[in-house]
DNA sequence: CTGAAAGCGCTAACAT
DNA sequence: ATGTTAGCGCTTTCAG
């Protein structure tokens, strides 16, 4: 009869403790103290404390169908740019009840799948892919499990409406980039892009070259190098800068960590930045204001993004439970950060 | 009768489309094909796939009393430390079978506690506690809900037994370091350490001097400047060092983002690291071998320590299962790379 | 104001 | 070789 201490405490041990039912127990777990006499709340209570009883999600999820739980896919946590959005989805769904579950895919559409695939089957109330290199399969496989998705970054024609999605509208920080390199007097640019086969390098490399051409700079005159994203592919892609003749004064990188590399590398082999060399990053990630010279960068407004994935995710909650149609699409804004990796082409003057 | 779209198939849906019984889908869905007619089999798989029936893990677990989630409690996943542990981790976790639940306790013990609470409520199989702010509360809390834990860097000894630990050994890596500053000529040392109301500051600042003392340098001499392990206060410190004299030849950070900032500040008061101050950081993070000049620091073996962490939560399960004693001691190694911060005192000389 | 009973989707004896 | 049954721990009508 007692409570042996081989496993937790049911909700029916608490009951019998405090000599009710397990309806009322569950009515003061539940915050349902309407019709309720004060003294047996309080009985309850202090059952509940006296056995240190905390209740099962699980048996509570079997039957509300909820779990209080999202998914938040990323390509890896140790990019930088992640930390401050994944604080910000977790600052938000704390302050709703919800848990996160991150999950790193490691830039690995098979993995990701996997995880995903795990995530429905342990009923996650909604799920945010925040993975550059995912597949549309994901995303049918998320509809198709009807589990309320929103996803950055991301475009599929026949699934739009199902899925919420969010974008970044790089091109009004790129078109500030560009402006702000004209007016400072460049005329050859360089730029040092994202693997070619990831849409958002497309986006980012077209939206330079538009933006050039609107100053009257013939696009086909932009010398583009292909990076990786990662430090060392900017260190190359200086290399690469250095046998051009003419050189390019200013370079616009598809994200911070090649401009980090690329600026390293000039450094080593006596080019002065931004003197010799005007370097525009995006993501504006923390570091890009600790180096020197601090770099100017596009920026984009993680915690922003943060927020609004997980508010769009308890937005279709919401919707899901009215029967509504899904799916909302949400936009970002993206602006520069002027800091003194730019200046006039040959000058001496930081601006 | 038949199903409305309105909610996911049940493993009673499948058995009714295969002409089974829910025991005959259980059977295979756990691979139990033991005695089982093939035909049979292939009706029920035939059945999974046109209903795209996916088991509930959580009908599941309320039965099993296993979710096959564990909980992985960091300070805060911007912190480079963490991307290659949290890497191991969840490679080990998902080749047996496990998720992972990453969460961030952003240096705040509150907000850690509210979490693993959540966890446990949400009956996660262990936990694995990395967050160098966490408190004593936090593991008594498992230890009484009996959930198996596994903590890195932590020492309480009345627990001691219940939970399994993970200690990193500084102090091999810092004796290397002294050993190899000493070598190289350097007598008179700073330290820059962490807060110092954090236990792993006062122990690598201890280990430091203690190492020192053993070279017969007076610890006494030694400067000891209280940092916050981020960038800035390595700038912060380097300033602090300019003001002295004599002028210490040669530093070791608490990490390797402190060494950074210092480093940086040096080169823009026009200081030349090495030669005229050797820097010795602590992490080996990606970064440090990136920078200008390369890092020489303490590495520790995150990956093994992502690794160990959730192996020894396996283990532990598996001692849960046999009614065997929790609690395996392990202990990690550091070691000194040695890159190019460090010279002679005064040396034009890269090692 | 509170209790009894049904059932969420699954697994695991226990039949047969 | 497969079906029947009894729960897992909780919420939620429905009675009273």
């Amino acid at each position: 009869m007692a409570r042996t201490s081989l496993s937790r405490p049911t909700i029916a041990d608490v009951a019998q403790a405090a000599g009710v039912s397990k309806s009322t127990v569950s009515r003061v777990l539940m915050g349902n103290l309407a019709y309720m006499r004060d003294d047996t709340r309080q009985r309850v209570e202090q059952a509940i404390t006296a056995l240190n009883y905390s209740p099962s999600s699980v048996a509570r999820s079997l039957v509300t169908k909820r779990t209080h739980t999202v998914g938040l896919l990323v390509s890896d946590v140790g990019n930088p740019f992640y930390p401050e959005v994944i604080h910000s989805v977790e600052d938000v769904a704390l302050a709703h009840g919800y848990d996160v579950f991150l999950c790193n895919t490691n830039y690995n559409p098979e993995r990701g799948l996997q995880i995903l695939r795990s995530l429905i089957a342990k009923q996650v109330d909604g799920v945010m892919i925040m993975s550059s290199s995912m597949s549309d399969e994901w995303v049918i496989e998320l509809v198709k499990q009807e589990v309320p998705t929103v996803v950055l970054d991301w475009q599929i024609s026949h699934l739009a409406g199902e899925v919420s999605t969010i974008k970044v509208d790089f091109e009004t920080g790129v078109r500030e980039a560009a402006a702000h390199l004209i007016e400072l007097g460049h005329r050859r640019f360089a730029h040092i892009s994202g693997p070619l086969n990831m849409r958002t390098s497309l986006l980012r490399r077209d939206a330079f070259l538009k933006a050039l051409a609107d100053f009257n700079v013939d696009p086909a005159a932009v010398v583009i190098i292909e990076g990786d994203l990662r430090i060392e592919s900017g260190r190359k892609a200086l290399n690469q800068l250095m046998a051009l003749n003419p050189r390019p004064t200013a370079v616009f990188t598809a994200n911070d960590m090649m401009a980090l590399g690329l600026i390293w590398a000039a450094r080593e082999v006596g080019l002065q930045i931004p003197r010799d060399l005007s370097v525009v990053g995006l993501d504006n990630i923390r570091l890009a204001a600790e180096i020197n010279p601090p770099l100017t960068t596009i920026a984009l407004p993680q915690s922003e993004i943060g927020r609004l994935a997980m508010e769009s995710l308890l937005e279709l909650f919401d919707r899901r439970k009215n029967a509504q149609e899904d799916g909302l699409a949400l936009q970002v804004d993206t602006h520069l950060v002027i800091r003194n990796s730019t200046c006039q082409p040959g000058s001496t003057v930081d601006n």
